[in-house]
DNA sequence: CATAGGATCGCCT
DNA sequence: GGCGATCCTATGT
């Protein structure tokens, strides 16, 4: 378990990570970054260790496919650094990051974390008096852990510098947030592989958009 | 309005 | 590894 208190350089995401082009790649540099959430005035957060990319309106597997825009993936035609949450089965709700420029509808679907920190609350919200070593692995029980619900879809979890008032501590207004903490994950730790639960997307069903961050035990 | 199905999970065998 | 839960979303009449 990595400390992250002792981590020298924390560093809240800015806009720019997440307006770049290339959503494949953005998955890929999400891996081992801290995923925050603040809501009710408390924290929980962990690194994270597992993304798919969803690479718009060309990606048959993504809800943008063909350019679709209904009131739910509207959210994701807007500017990179916004919350796309979804429900999935009617139970879980999917946490995905929007990236690229309005009206391009990239997105990485975050699927795992290592929780880090906030580990009462995640007990209580996941209803344990301990947490499983896969407390944070399936998409459904990132927001679980973090609190994270479908209604927070839009939330924006980027911050413009030129905009910054006063440090992003005192920003009470942020509920969910990523942060580069200095983690660089060893480059053979990190797998690529075909994305899950998506066999319907055909020619796309296979394309090598997941990373998954397979920690040496210490 | 009605209805099929889903970027899943946990419990069961 | 099989299956039911559970309800919103998208689509069609």
């Amino acid at each position: 378990m990595p400390d992250f208190q002792k981590a020298d350089s924390h560093q809240m995401i800015e806009r720019s990570f997440y307006m770049r082009d290339d959503v494949v790649l953005i998955s890929r540099e999400l891996i081992g970054k801290y995923l925050f959430t603040c809501f009710e005035g408390k924290l929980t957060g962990g690194i994270i260790s597992e993304t798919e990319a969803y690479n718009g309106i060309v990606d048959k597997a993504s809800h943008a496919w063909s350019g679709r825009r209904t009131a739910r993936t509207e959210i994701m035609y807007r500017k990179g650094g916004t919350a796309y949450i979804y429900l999935c089965y009617g139970i879980h709700s999917l946490f995905n990051i929007v990236t690229n420029n309005e009206d391009i509808p990239h997105a990485v679907l975050i699927r795992s974390i290592i929780p880090v920190v906030g580990f009462d609350l995640m007990c209580l919200r996941t209803n344990k008096r301990t947490l499983n070593h896969n407390e944070g692995i399936g998409p459904g029980k990132v927001s679980k852990l973090l609190g994270i619900h479908y209604s927070n879809s839009g939330l924006d979890i980027s911050y413009d510098q030129l905009d910054r008032k006063s440090d992003i501590q005192h920003d009470i207004k942020r509920k969910i947030w990523i942060e580069d903490r200095g983690i660089i994950p060893e480059a053979e730790e990190v797998h690529v592989t075909k994305r899950i639960g998506v066999d319907y997307a055909q020619e796309d069903a296979d394309l090598p958009y997941r990373f998954v961050w397979h920690k040496k035990t210490p």
